[in-house]
DNA sequence: GACGGTAGTCGAATCGATTCGATAAGGTGA
DNA sequence: TCACCTTATCGAATCGATTCGACTACCGTC
């Protein structure tokens, strides 16, 4: 009998005796209704365990879900091994959680890089924040403008009505380009975040430059040439530990006169990669080759070293983002927001060798 | 005009000349429609730019509305720094995406260890996974039952009418501590995950022993214990590197006399904690000390050691959650699931130190 | 004592779809 | 030619709440 038919508003006001416009007066929490009215209407939810009204119903008249989501370009265990993404997360939920707002998971998978059409067209959602991904050509994202879900993007796609929230990745990598300029280094190496979820790795060609790719991974490269030129690029097939280390081994494990003598890798993951792949070649960081990373992420178990990086703020981007999301529900057009970077110098980068 | 007001299923309709009910069938694939009817409706929709029916009001009707609430018990960047939480959800999305569900997480903040009433309440949620956390006295968990939505805890808590997916905790460390003394230990100690998650750090006494807490965590040390007696537990703030090596600290930085020989950390990650303590300490793992951890988490940054570890099926029992959520919704009660463990000897454990 | 005002409650329309029984059109067999 | 069946479409009720204009007392005021 209990699952049977759960009580609704019409069954709590019925037995109060009062009409269902006002019982969802009560749980509206109006002050309109006299007490006496109100604690009648309480008694009767409490004596038929009426859990207050249905989510689904208030929903529909108010068009809002209470939901949003975030579109994560890869499987959860990939995408989350990087604690920036889940710093970004945490600074969105942090803003959106006490205005019972909750944050949906729209992951990837193997194949693609972003939720299926059919994820996202059963799913009542007020807004998408495209976490951390964001091509210019996701039919995903095509979807959603024709529903009318607004949609925020964190450090890309660029998109006609679509806010952007994201750091000036080019001016912070120049700045370390700088840093290592100015300690003397000339031959200067990228390891670059993967251009596409494509499964592709190694030195990237003109080809694959010229084709769609990441807006931040183009930015992050860009800055390193500003300084030093066209460089070599390694690209990656992720973002994670594993992969910063091949990409090291490869670019590393050369006689001393064509290693370079600096690898500028494009987050602190795949920087913690490469310092790995130093060490397994018996070089030493700084003496042998400086290493230098993005994010300014927390990595508790990287000690006792200190990684040389582009410090962005995560968490507070996150926040950002939340209040975005705030302002589209609540039907203004937040303007788009560029976070500032800065430099910070640990204990990786030094002078290079002596040639 | 373009968001003024977005077409309905009835404008659609409309236009195609048909009726709504019609329309309906179309758009859920029925195949009692004529092929020319169905052409002239997704005719109609493609021109008016209609991106299917409302899921919102599509929920109302089914009962069902694709969301899956996930109960995280701390904030994000805490809980997602533990990569067996981030492996588990993704196990669960791994089941739940392709059928068009989505994970909606539902964190805690620093002070409350789950999401408020006021967030569950607004959100349609068609069952609720508690994913790493669990306490029997949690009202969110009431208001669940009393809207009669059906929830599945990992690990605990152990409560009627909630769906139990876990593991042989208590078997698992007893393997490992047979293990241990096999090698000859005697003197071991135990560096336990929060027994609440309210900041408290240190010996645990009877008291605090005897209060309410995390299954997880009683039989995780009732295993030890089977084999070695009472054993001294440090009951770390949370499952974090550092809060392992702060416990390691105290436990370690003793005279050899007093030390323990082995210690047996409750997760992978705050054994890697211990490591760095008896790294810093200059004590050599395993001669001076042996440590062991629980979950075999892939913590790629973890080597060149290999962790001793008590091996869980962590994306497989995200599977096993997924899937008892599907039968749930589906109106299906299955049944508890306790997957195996086993145990992993890597080079972290060996014979005590000669005494 | 008639009138304006207010506090509290109610009715009915609405949100956007789904679903099932009814109905009309067209086809078959005796 | 008529009864019967199938196929495609339609109408109307329904899901569970919200919302606003309308209505009823009841009060105070001139």
């Amino acid at each position: 009998m209990s699952d049977r038919s759960r009580p609704t508003l019409a069954t709590v006001a019925a037995r109060a005796a009062v009409a269902p416009s006002t019982a969802s007066l009560v749980f509206a929490g109006s002050d309109r209704v006299a007490p006496a009215t109100r604690d009648r209407v309480l008694a009767a939810a409490a004596d038929l365990g009426y859990a207050g009204p249905d989510p689904v119903a208030r929903s529909l008249r108010s068009r809002r879900s209470g939901v949003v989501g975030a579109v994560i370009g890869d499987r959860l265990a990939h995408a989350f091994s990087d604690p920036v993404s889940v710093q970004l997360l945490d600074g969105v939920t942090e803003v959106l959680s006490p205005l019972g707002v909750g944050l949906l998971l729209l992951p990837g998978d193997a194949d693609r890089h972003g939720p299926t059409l059919a994820q996202l067209a059963h799913v009542p959602l007020d807004a998408v924040v495209y976490a951390t991904c964001g091509l210019e050509d996701d039919p995903a994202l095509v979807h959603l403008q024709r529903r009318g879900v607004p949609v925020v993007a964190v450090d890309g796609p660029c998109v006609d009505d679509v806010v952007f929230v994201g750091i000036p990745d080019r001016r912070g990598t120049a700045e370390l380009a700088g840093h290592l300029a100015d300690l003397g280094h000339r031959r200067v190496a990228v390891v670059t975040l993967p251009l596409r979820l494509d499964g592709t790795r190694g030195l990237v060609g003109a080809a694959r430059r010229a084709g769609t790719h990441h807006r931040t991974v183009r930015e992050r490269t860009l800055g390193v040439e500003d300084t030093f030129g066209p460089v070599p690029a390694w690209e990656t097939a992720a973002n994670a530990v594993e992969e910063g280390e091949r990409a090291g081994r490869q670019l590393l494990d050369v006689p001393a006169g064509g290693r370079p003598t600096a690898v500028v890798a494009q987050s602190d993951v795949l920087a913690a990669g490469v310092l790995r792949a130093a060490d397994s070649l018996g070089l030493r960081v700084p003496e042998d080759v400086s290493v230098a990373g993005f994010d300014g992420a927390e990595l508790p178990w990287l000690p006792p070293v200190r990684l040389t990086t582009v410090v962005q703020p995560t968490t507070e981007k996150g926040r950002v983002v939340g209040r975005a999301v705030t302002d589209l529900v609540a039907g203004r057009r937040p303007d788009d927001v560029v976070l500032d970077v800065h430099l910070s110098v640990g204990t990786t980068t030094g002078p290079p060798p002596p040639s």
